[in-house]
This record gives C-alpha cells, structure tokens and sequence, in this order.
RNA sequence: GCGGAUGUGGUGAAAUUGGUAGACACGCUAGACUUAGGAUCUAGUGCCGCGAGGUGUGUGGGUUCGAGUCCCUCCAUCCGCACCA
C-alpha cells in the first residue's frame, strides 16, 4: 500500500484536536518544560513558508521533550491589536476585529479575497499547540489585564536604594514626612521642596510632580512623530530616521505623551544579559541600546568678566565625560547648538555668527547631521568658563557634533584625548596641549586608556584607570561634581494616537490623569464613526460619543492607545492560566510553570519586544508577582527565509522629433517604455553599450515611431533602466514567462508597456529578496501541503540548514525528503489490506547497530538543536535498513517514536499499524541508546604517512596501540608509502586513526 | 570607524573534543525498467590528469605527528550600532 499522506495527515489532524492530544496539565508531578514562539501578527497576507520554519523546529522540540517525560507548556496565539489591520478599516470601513477575526479564523474579506485563516495555516502543519490556552491581545479579556499591569507600573516609582519597584504610596509618605531632598528614586523632578511645600501643594501639583517619579508618567518628551502614520513612534520603531513599518519620515515634535520609565532598569537589564543564554549578537545589540559609560558629571562655572556682561545668576555648564583623568587637557568647551545656555552666554561680538549657525544646525535633519561627520563645523560663542581645577579661562564653542539629547548636552574638550575634539581644535586653531607622557598627538589624538598622565597636577605619572579614580575623588571633594553612570537609553514612548489597541484605563479631571478603578475593567475599545483623527488634530478615540464608553469618568477618557509592545511584554505568562477572570496569572500556576525554556523567534525583535519584556517582566517580579526576572532562559533566532523573486526589464526610452519636423525640440510625450530581453539588461548594466545598439536598431524600426520622430539614443544609459517584480507563480523552473499570461496578470497596466521586442517566451531576471507581498515572491505553505503533506514540509524545511541561518527558498529538494518518507513507508511492507507485514524475531545485529546509532546521533542533534542533521540521519538510517532488508518490528517500532517529532502524522499512523493505541505515541518513551550495540570486532584503521591518508587496514579493535603499530609495519602497502624511509614515529589514536612519520 | 556573524563542490550543506574533508540531499552524466511518472533501480560525480598521482575548506603565515577546526595577518559578504563625550 502506498503512502497516502493526504489521507493519513487528516485523519490525525482531527484526532488531536478532538482528543485534546497536546493539553498541558497545570498540576503535573512531570518536570515542566516551557516552549515557545513568538505569536504572529495576522495579517490578510497570511503565513509564508518562512513564518513555520521557527514554529516547526519548536514543535520538534516540544515533542521531544514530551517523550522524553516533561510535561510541556507548548502554546500559541495572535499578537492581534497593529498597524496593517487598522490601515485597512480606514481603507475599507471595515472594524479592525473583524478584519483580525478573518484573519486568524478564515473567511472572505470585503472586497471578496478568500483568507485562508492562520489557525487554518497553523493547523495543517501538525502543530502540538494546546489551542485551550490560545490569547489574542486585542480581546478584551486579555487585554484588561494588560491594563491592569499598566496600573500597577503607574501606582510605582523606582527606589535605586532598595534597586526595586515600590508602591508610589512609600514615596508619598515620605514627601509628607520629610519632602524629597533625600529620596533614592529615577526621576525627572528637578526640583526641591520640604514636607511643609509639599503638604501645601494643590492636588494638581502633587500629581504633576508625582509624574516626575511614576514609572509610567505622562509628560511633555520630544516624540518621535511620523505624519504618515499620524502617530508617534518609539525609539526602536525608527529605523535611519524613517518609521520601521513603511518607512515614512518620521520628525521631533513635543508631544503630552505617556511614557515608560524603563531607564530605572537600565542597569539590571544590562546584568541580567549574563544570567540568560541568548546569542551573543542579541545581547550585544541591547547592551548597544542601554549603552551605558561610566565617568563623572563635572561643572564648570561661568568666567563672569566678559566686556561688561554678568553671567552670576547662571548656572555653570554640567559636562559628563568618561576621562575625568583627561580633565587638564581641557582647552576648550563645545555646547550642543540647541543648549539652553547659548543665547545667554553668546557675546555681542558673536551674536550675529551664533544665530547663523544655530539656524543652519536646525534646518538639517537629525539624519543629515549624522550623515555629515566629516565636515567640522561649529562657532564661538565668545563667552569663558572657569576651569574648576586650574582656575584658567575656557572657550566656549558650540558645535553639532555635540548631541543635545545626549548627557548634558555639552562636553569638555580634551583634543589630545579624543579624536573629535582633536579634529575640531585643529579646525578651529585652538590650542592642544598634550597631557599623555611620551605620546605623539601631532597627527591625532591617543585614545587608548593605556598612557601615562602628565602636566595634570596631582594627576601625573598616574596611568589612566588609577587617574580616573583619584580625579573622581578630586571632584567630589571639591564639590564641583560627582562620579556619574550614564545610559544611552531613554524611556520609552508608550502612547500611540491610534485607534486599534488597548485604551488606557485613564481618564481626566481638570486636565488631571486619574486611573480608573479596577472594577471598570476592562475599559473596551468605543465604536467611533471614522477610525481617523479628529479634525482638531485628537486621536480617533476622541470621536467616541460619551456613551460609546463602557465606562466613562471625569471630564473625559484617555484618547490615546498603548503601543504593539504593550500586549506582547506580558503573553507568555498569560498562557499559563489563559482564562482566569480575577488575576493576570495564578500564583501557583506561575510558581510551576516558571520562565520560558526555549523561545524561538526572529531577530528582528533585539531592541523591542526582547527589552520590553525583560522590563516588565523584572518589575512583576519586583512586586512579587512572578517568581523570576528574565522572562526568556534561552532564545533561538531563526534565520529569515527569502524569497526569490522574478523581474522583467522596463527600458523608458527618450523620443524627439526628427529635424525638419517642428525644429528640434524635444516633444512633449508619455515616455515610452519597452520591455527589453534580460540579456539586454545584463549588457546595459556591464556599460556595454556597442553590442545593445543593435537591439536598439530593432526598436527603432517598430510601429511607434513614425517618419517625424526617432529614438533620442543619447538619453539611453542604465538609469533608464528599471526592473519590474513580476509574480513568481507566473514564472516556470527554465525562468520563462508566457507573454499572453504575463499581460493578463499585468491586467491595465501592460497596456503601457511595449512587448514587441520579445516573443512569446520571456527570460525573467532573478534576485533573492525578503518575503513580501508587494514583491510578489511569497511561497505560502498551504500548495506544498497539499503536493507533499505536511511531514515531508516539516522535515525539507530542517533539512535546508541550521536554523538561525538566513536561506532563500527553494522548493528542488523537497522531492529528497518526500522520497525519504516514501522509503521510510515501505519499510513497514503495508499490504493492500493496510496490515504492516513484519518479522518479530530478534533483531539482527547490523539492524541494532544502525538503530542504535540513529538514536544516539538524533538524540544529540535535538539537545544541541541542530535539525537539519537530525533529518540526514533519519535518511542514512533509512537508505541502510533498506539494503539491510530489515523489516524487524521491534526496531522499526523504536524508529517510529524517534522519528515522531519530525514526522508525526506518519508516525501515528505507524504507531497504529504496530498495533498500539491510537494518540499513545506522543507520550510514548524516548528510544534509549545502548552502547553496547555500536561495539564491533574489527575496525578499519586509516593509515596516514605524514598526515596524508594512504589507505585503510582491517584490525581487531581490541589491539594495544603497540600491536596495531607493529601490524601497519608489517602490512605490505606500508614499504610502498615509507619510500625506503625508517619511520621516526608512529601514532596510533586507539580507534581512530594511526600516523606514519617519516 | 566600532561590535557581532559567516566564508567548504554546480547547489543546500555535513564534519559535536584537533584524527579518513565533502556525509545526506538536490542537480548533472551514463545505463536499466516501464502501465511515460514530479515513478523506481544501477553506476558515476570536488578540481587537474588517460593513468600513477597531484591538489583542495576565502588569503598569507604559525602551532602540531596531524588543522575546515587552535593562534596571528589580510580580504569578502551579511547584520547591528555610529560624532554617545
């Protein structure tokens, strides 16, 4: 009997899910193991091969694990609330949850497009998700919680003593006991008051400074704003300056915003990176982000003699700078052009130079002044300050290589210490003085931390690390600073001015944010007319009538929404006890449970989802919540799959009137566009345009020209050029297109492209891109299931490599790993009546030597997640049984189960035919390997001279190395190889390998 | 510029601790069979060479009896960060 995988992989499909296979118990005396995924998105584009390929190798593993004895926590659902959902309801009209609901359920969208569904995709593949425990974070039954969590963040301040989460209620009695002068907290408050001020301040005011120290608050921050979008972005969604979904310009704006104080974590985020087994690349890629630099703040007050004007009512100028140890290097001082204090300080002699050059820094873009690094610019302001340490007057310039939003804005400036205050004082004609012993700065200045420190007072012949410490204790005993640790990290937007994700359980009196009790919610989102802004610039929740609130106070409800991140910070946990009405997670539950093993996602996620949750996953576990405070232990990123996509040639060709028609005037037309053949295009790209001129010749005997007008061949070059994505389901394995299907898929448009230089066969160029759908060059899954089944998918989709490698798709080897099933099937002898013929004598010992080595060898490759080895195994075992002519049920029954995680539709369908219980084979028991079975009598010794392999020779295993010696001495091929030399040594490796040297 | 990763046949790749380089699969070549199939089977397939043999894991060097693997140098590709004081 053949097999049929259509038939088999149905019939299992319906028999887990109606048999609940995969439920994972929460009160198990089993060992736990959690396995995970990063939910997906859904979007009407559905599933493309590239999104199972993380879902299959967490399957695998999860079913490994369940043979092994673990109870597995093995879940999915749908990162539900977003963007592309809520574009399309402004498109169509259509309310984003129904839009999302089709997308996960499958369906027919409005404008009549079958979905296929990603549960449906999901299902099909042979997933053992436990479906009870599915979330999706736009339901409101989850989403309240996500509400709850943002009340608790709220209702905290950070307390760096205690280096802990603590109810804001703490910080509160001690403002009313003793005011705010000595409390440990991150916070923005600049200001000081005493109990007495504080008791006195008006309800307003309390809350306004409150907001200073809760660690979600709402202030004015310069945002992040892209006007395409209408909503503003947080750091890790802009990308080059442009939003990271659609790549729109995005641009500052000072915005009321809330925001997420996850700066107060920085440092733990940053230890915590040690403690969790992640690649090296995601971990450097978020200490990157937290960047933090230890150093010291230090003063530097203002020269107050300048011509007459008095600088005593300002401040000094803050400076943080990681070389205090460099601080009598100091020859200058550059302010970011946008410093508070520049207008102040300027002088009249330099007021007119300041201003210039404060407007040309801000009409360049934050990205334009970062492209432009090479060009030093900057200005003198005129103005003094005081060197603390020397008493000797500074100047004061102000530069754009200084950052505004950096530290303070403002740094000393040490040119013999760093390269671009080096640069900059070149430039400029400021003095350099050298403060390193020995050390040539002529040509630059000497960066590394390993000099000597000179002409610095109590500073010199100290080397760098002991001097940045005494001037550390310099600086702080003389009060004019302090030892500073700064993060590059900066809190986090958390508003977005959408309408699709979850309200803030927030509302306002008397302009005021109160939070509002948890007995209201969830607070759900309000039917609105438009999912637009309205016309005064609000969010599109302001369009939401009094009543459309399930639940309204004050003067009115929050308009904004929280951001994708807000759902997906916290998912993991939600599994664990999906339904519970009372709490986000139970006790006990996540006591069992614990934090995620294994978690297989894209690397997209470093800088966002990744830190997010590790942020608030540490604070839950500050307020006791969670029993741990890394919510990932270990993290795979899988490589992305690309496409190949197929591109036809568009050449855009210039015509002018002929002379004698109208002078010579170029004329005024639409320009005309020619498919041009794939070679042409490679020759034009290669500048060879002698040779393309004859195709050019053709052209210029087709129907569009007329005896008025001719080609304008000086306007041909490559930049005319533009390749065309074309679908790649048009495209057959020899990279022809048919012309008529191309003008049909083209539809209105290939009426404006000429098709006569080709014939009906065309060549289409290929380039290996991302998956998309605007590429036209997305597999999905669901034809290749249909073709091969879902087992022989699973397996091609290992076999392509190792898993955390990027690949492009190609389907020329699945018919390799189908084959292998088709061998794998025969080996059972099924007859006609579906009976699987087998021996039950004992096994023989080559038929347990392969076993067995199979298992040994599968096993490892699953410890160490090395898939794609796992599936050459299978196949070498396979191809040996097969010359074996082993159809011994006892071994064959132990290859079921260890092929089960791979293959598993099949596997149950063997399982059956050996004649166990139906669904018994998943927590059926992991083969166990037995060494005993590998031993053999004799070995094949490889036999080198010099290290060169000559040939092999046949000896007992159990030999001393001194008799395999004395054997390969004696053995005839060995004189031929010693060329008449003595050889000076032998190594002989006991079981692998022996050395002739010579 | 800094940080990370990767370089092995025509292709995807394997080699887990330094021990037979290229397993397994695709593709290709030749043949067999046939109910002509995306079927199966046999043999071959790194490169040069008729062969013996030589040569071969991005480059150049080193350590070692022995290096794809360890050390140093350089090159290329990809990813991340980037006047971060």
């Amino acid at each position: 009997m053949d097999y049929n995988f259509q038939d088999i992989e149905k019939k299992w499909r319906a028999f887990w899910a109606e048999n609940k296979t995969f439920r994972a118990e929460d009160n198990s005396s089993k060992p736990k193991f959690y396995v995970l995924d990063m939910f997906p998105y859904p979007s009407g584009a559905g599933l493309h091969v590239g999104h199972p390929l993380g879902y299959i190798a967490s399957d695998i593993y999860a079913r490994y694990k369940r043979l092994q004895g673990f109870n597995v926590l093995h879940p999915m659902g749908y990162d539900s609330f977003g963007l592309p959902a809520e574009q399309y309801a402004i498109q169509t009209g259509q309310h984003p949850a129904v839009t999302t609901k089709t997308n996960i359920e499958g369906g027919v969208d409005n404008q009549g497009n079958k979905i296929a569904g990603y549960r449906n995709q999901l299902d099909i593949m042979g997933f053992s998700f436990d479906w009870d425990r599915e979330v999706r974070t736009s339901s409101p039954d989850y989403y309240k919680w996500t509400q709850w969590i943002f009340k608790q963040l709220y209702n905290s301040y950070y307390d760096t003593k205690a280096d802990k989460a603590q109810s804001i209620d703490m910080l509160i009695a001690e403002f009313d006991k003793n005011g705010n002068a000595e409390v440990n907290a991150t916070h923005d408050c600049d200001i000081t008051f005493s109990a007495e001020e504080w008791k006195a301040f008006s309800i307003k005011r309390k809350e306004e400074i409150l907001q200073m120290y809760r660690l979600t608050f709402l202030a004015d921050s310069w945002v992040n704003w892209c006007p395409a979008l209408g909503t503003v972005l947080a750091n890790d969604e802009v990308v080059n300056g442009v939003s990271e979904r659609g790549g729109h310009p995005v641009e500052q704006k000072l915005m009321r915003q809330w925001s997420m104080r996850i700066k107060a974590y920085a440092e733990r985020l940053l230890t915590g990176l040690d403690t969790i087994d992640w690649t090296d690349s995601i971990k450097d890629q978020q200490r990157n982000w937290i960047g933090k630099s230890v150093g010291a703040a230090v003063r530097f007050p203002l020269w107050r003699g300048t011509e007459g004007e008095d600088h005593k009512d300002l401040d000094p100028i803050e400076v943080f700078t990681t070389r205090p140890d460099t601080i009598f290097g100091v020859s200058f001082m550059v302010l970011a052009p946008e410093h508070p204090l520049v207008d102040q300080i300027t002088t009249a002699e330099f007021a007119a130079g300041v201003a210039e050059y404060k407007k040309q820094a801000s009409l360049k873009s934050e990205r334009d002044r970062q492209a432009d690094v090479k060009n030093i610019t900057g200005q003198n302001t005129g103005a003094f300050a005081i060197h603390p340490f020397t008493g000797e007057k500074v100047q004061i310039w102000i530069g754009d290589y200084v950052l505004a939003s950096y530290g303070t804005g403002a740094v000393m400036a040490v040119p013999c210490g760093d390269q671009r205050d080096w640069e900059f004082a070149k430039h400029f004609g400021i003095e350099i003085s050298n403060i390193f012993e020995g050390k040539d700065i002529s040509e630059g200045a000497y960066t590394e931390k390993d000099a000597v420190i000179a002409n610095s007072d109590f500073l010199n012949g100290l080397p760098a690390p002991k001097a940045i410490k005494l001037a550390i204790y310099e600086i702080e005993k003389r009060g004019i600073g302090k030892g500073k640790t700064q993060y590059r990290l900066r809190d986090a937007v958390f508003s977005r001015q959408r309408y699709w994700g979850e309200p803030f359980p927030v509302y306002y009196k008397d302009e005021t944010p109160y939070l509002v009790d948890d007995k209201h919610l969830p607070i759900t989102l309000p039917e609105v007319d438009k999912y637009l802004p309205t016309e005064d610039g609000e969010p599109p929740l302001a369009r939401a009538e009094k009543s459309a609130w399930n639940h309204f106070e004050g003067d009115r409800m929050e308009y904004n929404t929280m951001p994708g991140w807000a759902g997906s910070s916290w998912y993991f946990l939600r599994y664990m006890d999906p339904k519970n009405d009372n709490e986000f997670v139970a006790k006990e539950k996540v006591d069992y449970w614990q934090n995620v093993d294994l978690y297989i996602g894209g690397s997209e996620h470093a800088t966002g989802h990744l830190l997010y949750a590790r942020f608030w996953t540490k604070f839950l576990y500050d307020l006791g919540f969670v029993p741990f405070d890394e919510p990932f232990k270990k993290l795979i990123n899988q490589g992305m799959i690309l496409g190949t996509s197929a591109f036809i040639y568009v050449l855009s060709v210039k015509v002018k009137m002929k002379k004698g028609y109208q002078g010579t005037h170029y004329m005024a037309m639409l320009p005309w566009q020619v498919v041009i053949p794939k070679q042409m295009y490679l020759e034009f790209n290669d500048n060879k345009f002698n040779q393309t001129n004859q195709l050019l010749e053709e052209l210029s005997k087709t129907d569009y020209l007329d005896e008025s007008i001719e080609i304008d061949f000086e306007s041909i070059n490559k930049n005319n050029i533009r390749p065309y994505h074309i679908s790649v389901s048009l495209v057959n394995s020899s990279s022809e297109v048919d012309i008529v299907e191309l003008k049909d898929w083209l539809g209105y448009s290939a009426d404006e492209l000429d098709f006569s230089l080709i014939g009906d066969k065309y060549v289409v160029g290929h380039e290996v891109e991302k998956m998309s759908k605007s590429k036209y060059n997305v597999q999905t899954p669901d034809e290749l299931v249909t073709k091969f089944g879902a087992d022989t998918l699973r397996m091609y989709e290992m076999f392509l490599g190792p898993l955390e490698q990027a690949k492009p798709w190609d389907t020329k080897g699945i018919n390799g790993v189908h084959n292998f099933l088709r061998k794998f099937w025969r080996l059972f002898n099924i007859d006609e009546s579906g009976n699987a013929q087998l021996s039950n004598e004992a096994p023989s010992k080559e038929a347990l030597k392969t076993l067995h080595k199979t298992i040994k060898k599968v096993g490892d490759d699953l410890d160490r997640f090395s898939f794609n080895t796992g599936v050459s195994n299978f196949m070498i075992c396979a191809n040996e049984l097969t010359d074996q002519k082993c159809n011994n049920k006892q071994i064959l029954e132990e290859l079921v189960v260890l092929l089960s995680p791979y293959a598993p539709h099949v596997c149950e369908e063997l399982w059956v035919k050996l004649g166990n219980e139906a669904g018994t084979l998943s927590y059926a028991k992991f083969p166990q390997f037995n060494e005993a079975h590998l031993v053999e009598a004799n070995i094949a010794y490889p036999v080198s001279f010099n290290g060169k392999m000559r040939f092999k020779i046949e000896l007992p295993t159990a030999l001393t190395p001194k008799e395999v010696e004395a054997e390969v001495l004696a053995f005839e091929q060995t004189q031929k190889y010693l060329e008449g030399n003595t050889p000076k040594k032998v190594i002989v490796v006991p079981g692998k390998i022996v050395n002739v040297v010579m």
